[in-house]
DNA sequence: CATGAATGAGAATTCATTCAT
DNA sequence: AATGAATGAATTCTCATTCAT
């Protein structure tokens, strides 16, 4: 009686009106993980902001975990996408990196609902044993952290950056950026465009190669 | 009768054996919000943890809030410390921000149930409105950052480091930390020195006055 | 979802099924309110008596007020029905006001349950300061007692009755009735037809006029 | 450990500590039962009301049942031995019912703290099957009652009295004052003194022997 | 005599989920 | 495809009561 879910068919199999119902059953839960906390995310809420019934949601999401895998999937995706085209664009490792802190800081600073309810989400994903169920076993969960690295990776082996550990440059580029972008969800006035030029900066300086 | 919970009680009011309780359960609910999350983190999980009827909870914290609360403050206040503490060690500006960064690391890093229950107590102090009750009006819910700026700020003021905005570096040397704090949750063989030096002297670079 | 349970709905929005859910458990409450006193009248036993899950009642009535409200008002609205039908059939005041009082007691007088539960509904609720909610700022709570006045004011305006505080009276005569209904529920044995007609004699002697 | 409580006691039994403690726990209850209702009226309340532990409550009165018979006992005693003695002091039976409204009236009426507490308890008492507890078996619980009836049978045998059912018009006349008492809690502005004169003139009336 | 500590029972209410329609 | 009805599990919290001290 109930459609398919099972995360691995492929996506073709679910009719169109399904896939509208789980697209509009997703925005809403970004709205309302966004306005009210992951705390007060229940699935009646979320219908009465998407203004269907509660049961249409286990409708069509079989268990609770798998909305919100699919809303954190579609948060993460799309942030790539737009990330990984301005990188695209670029041909220099500098202008590759110079690229996907400004491409991630302009989308995600401008939209906050997105991430907020990518932090809401993030935090109450836990399995029966209480850790965050969908990243458990890989990397993936950090497109982000992945992408700085492949281009700091990319770049050392041209030779066009110096000497540093990728990983942890990553780290903390990435940690700025996340940290700014929480800020900013409740201080709406700091300057975004400044941070971005700073952090732009900050990461140039650190991986530029010394020359003595 | 219950006993009088009001936090701006004198603390020497209370019994030694309550203090010895509610010190317990603070203790076990950081075991259980590390172990299980902030979503698993009910009275009758923490009271199984700490060998206790639930409803002594109850009878010792007045609600649930109060419980967090004190969990988030316990941490804060011994972290706070920590730091503090090496912080003032430390004479030069340059000195400090290196204690100050390290001491962090070092103290959250080598306990990581302490900085799990931190993050997920903190997510889950939410108000009605979604917004992180305890800290809603001051900056105060970042000690962290407040100490990163006060060490700029007098820096530049003494002349000892250079121009460059207080603010956003303290965000981005914090959010860096932060964020490594959390993947070492997950990843304990993540190299904590490793990253503490880089940070430390990625820090100083962007402090230090340029000497052309 | 829950269905609407908002006061100022249409009833008509109610599907049947819920209309005779919700008669089904008022029906319910009004029977473990007479048998148990309010003290016992948790949702537990109420459902049990129906054989529903407690939850169930949560489903239908967004709170327990909203519950006793509802109690509350079907037996005064059955009540004030049954006794104004009654009254509309008499043209002479003094006709009223025997049918006033004999349609009251005839009425509740052989329906112990209804009464029963109305006295444990009506003291039971309280709001904050310990005072009948719902009825707070009118005199509403006893359509009986204004019934009584307007009868005595129309029959003192048109000459028919004497002079007499028609508040007072009313008073005397509600409590008069009351009372009795409140021990015919211990003592079946008391004769309710003895009681109706020396009721009247006396209402009806203290309003005549005088004639000397 | 615990004092005899058992009601078939001699007071004389209990050392004098224990009876102050005794009576300043009823007078604790009849505040708390006046002010806040019976459905707020817990020990944690009353002691906080009285300044003592609630465990003390339970030290000296061994169910929750056995202080509210005492708080009701107490005060009925003394509304009793008020009007008892007033009657007393009459000598006609038309002496005595006017004696037995107006102290009553005027004892009940001046102390809204008793009669709201009578109310309360009356209505909360019940036993494991949901009646009346203290109340079941026999007529005392309405010394009103039995008072009124009593004066009634004296009037009638000495033939100062006419002919009516005493039960009946005791009812009615005990109803009336209760009721009135009633509303007199949530209407301070009634009459009481007007109130007490129109009862006791209705009621002689209504005992008065018929003379043609 | 008095209390603080502790508990188990029970309270209303919310929640994700199922199922017949 | 969608929903209203229904439920059992789980939640926080209050309560009367016990007991060692």
């Amino acid at each position: 009686m109930q459609p398919e879910n099972e995360t691995n068919n492929q996506q073709a199999q679910r009719s169109f009106i399904e896939q509208a119902r789980r697209a509009q059953i997703i925005e809403a839960t970004i709205d309302v993980l966004a306005e009210q906390g992951q705390g007060n995310a229940s699935f009646v809420r979320i219908a009465q902001h998407a203004g269907i019934s509660p049961s249409l949601i286990s409708y069509h999401f079989k268990h609770k975990e798998e909305l919100w895998a699919e809303v954190l999937a579609s948060i993460i995706v799309a942030r790539v996408a737009y990330v990984s085209e301005h990188i695209a664009r670029a041909t220099t490792a500098a202008d590759k990196l110079r690229a996907a802190l400004e491409a991630d800081l302009i989308y995600m600073g401008t939209r906050p609902k997105l991430f907020a309810a990518l932090v809401e989400v993030f935090f109450s994903m836990r399995n029966s044993k209480g850790r965050v169920a969908h990243l458990e076993d890989n990397d993936d969960d950090d497109g982000d952290l992945q992408t700085l690295i492949a281009i700091f990776q990319a770049g050392q082996q041209s030779g066009e950056f110096g000497a540093f550990d990728p990983i942890i440059l990553a780290h903390i580029l990435a940690g700025a950026k996340d940290r700014f972008l929480a800020q900013l969800l409740r201080r709406p006035d700091l300057d975004l465009e400044l941070f971005t030029q700073t952090l732009v900066g900050l990461a140039l300086a650190a991986t530029r190669k010394e020359t003595p």
